[in-house]
DNA sequence: CGGGTCATTGAGTCAGCTCAAGGCTCGTGG
DNA sequence: CCACGAGCCTTGAGCTGACTCAATGACCCG
């Protein structure tokens, strides 16, 4: 709420024109391993445009796949439509995650990206980027390593959902959030959730009503406190043993 | 049963020392978009090795990361192991499918892989590849492509799960392999499973218990034949029906 | 102040789970 | 050649966690 207000503020004014070398999430993003002067090569091809407004779209489903995108601030959310018109979120980006890469297979992308919150990002027009990959040997490595990355998430995420209960998997999703927060050097304990709540329900495959009452539960038994998004891990052993496992 | 056994000796006959050129899963592989003397090349990289038995390790989870593999026939599971020490299939591989790309990420691989049936891989050597892949941009794009297809799928299956009940998880799966059949240039219409009800059970969220009750009702609704593995699609359009979406 | 969106809470239902028993097939050994 | 055991699959009966439906509350914005 007003601590969340004030944050959007801090998102833009970074935003816009920093570029890769002086980026704060430049040790978690694309350039990581890479020399200083192929970051500035790598730099020369991202295009920056102004920031997005919630619920705008980075791209839509079906559009002809064209870049990957890098977060710089704020969140995104991915996610296709069943046959039946139903939408199914396949995945929330941090500052310093790469979206986009789904789209690579058939040329169009295959999920929609929309921001959560005010966001900036990164544009990383493709074409530029796979001859400079051919040039930079680490940075295609690197490529290869965060696609393979996605893989392993969702394949986690595929292992929560068939193996735990409700509370588990919001458990997972919760220390999952944690740690992407902590790697961006913000606070694990406590932090907002971009997403709403139906938001969290389409991706852990739980009603809204579920995910509520999962999240009073955890409140009340002490391992965490809620107040709407803002969240507070008070215990976070007793919050890692009800996950059994993480997800994404 | 009878079939099946043949099926594997001529596997058997085709397999080993069969290179790119003159595989016939060439057209589905690694290899497309590659011009001649460029598949000459990375069939240079290539090591082929004798068939693996049934039950028998590709790799294991943890084991450093070093090739990706093609599946030239038989079947592949690749699956982890949760905390708890439960397996969970993260996916099937039928021939001309590419599987460890789940090792790039921390230079170890995530899941193990093992033959459901006796099978011949092509094992690609990662370092090699990779140079070749900075000398060859079509070679690079076409591994771009695969994982981003791996990913989608992934993805694909996740929505599956989160949405589809029993029938539908398990009608999606038929058309998921029926359609990978069909691309070996093999009937979509009648085929072997290569897993127990059990793996598909796992691989689907489902007991074992529910996975057969789903295959005797879509038997009893003339959808479908059953007879152990062996499936035969009676009613397509009603298959897809009580689909609605395909899962991988 | 009113209408819209989002979240919470309660009550009843049901799909898929668990537990249990029995059948089929194949390989081994007497 | 048959008997036996181990896997794998099928079928039945009863239970339960998450869903559906419904109502109410909190907050935001015009």
């Amino acid at each position: 709420m007003k601590n969340s207000a004030d944050k959007n503020i801090i998102c833009q004014q970074s935003s816009h024109h920093v570029n890769c070398t002086e980026c704060r999430l430049g040790s978690i993003c694309l350039p990581i391993s890479l020399e200083l002067d192929d970051v500035q090569k790598l730099d020369n091809i991202i295009q920056r445009s102004r920031p997005i407004q919630k619920t705008e779209h980075v791209y839509r489903a079906g559009e002809q796949f064209k870049s990957v995108y890098a977060l710089r601030s704020g969140a995104i959310k991915a996610f296709t439509l069943t046959e039946d018109g139903l939408e199914q979120i396949t995945g929330f980006y941090l500052p310093g995650e790469i979206f986009g890469m789904d789209g690579l297979t058939s040329d169009a992308y295959s999920n929609s990206a929309v921001a959560l919150s005010t966001s900036s990002v990164c544009e990383i027009p493709f074409s530029h980027f796979e001859e400079l990959s051919t040039q930079m040997p680490s940075l295609q490595r690197r490529f290869f390593q965060l696609m393979s990355k996605e893989i392993t998430n969702d394949q986690q995420l595929i292992s929560v959902l068939n193996k735990n209960n409700a509370v588990e998997r919001i458990a997972a999703f919760l220390l999952s959030i944690a740690a992407r927060n902590e790697k961006q050097g913000l606070s694990a304990r406590e932090f907002h959730l971009p997403m709403s709540r139906s938001d969290i329900g389409n991706f852990l495959g739980l009603t809204i009503e579920t995910v509520s009452r999962v999240f009073t539960r955890l409140h009340k038994s002490n391992i965490i406190k809620t107040d709407k998004k803002y969240i507070e891990i008070l215990d976070l052993d007793a919050l890692k043993g009800v996950s059994i496992s993480t997800c994404q």
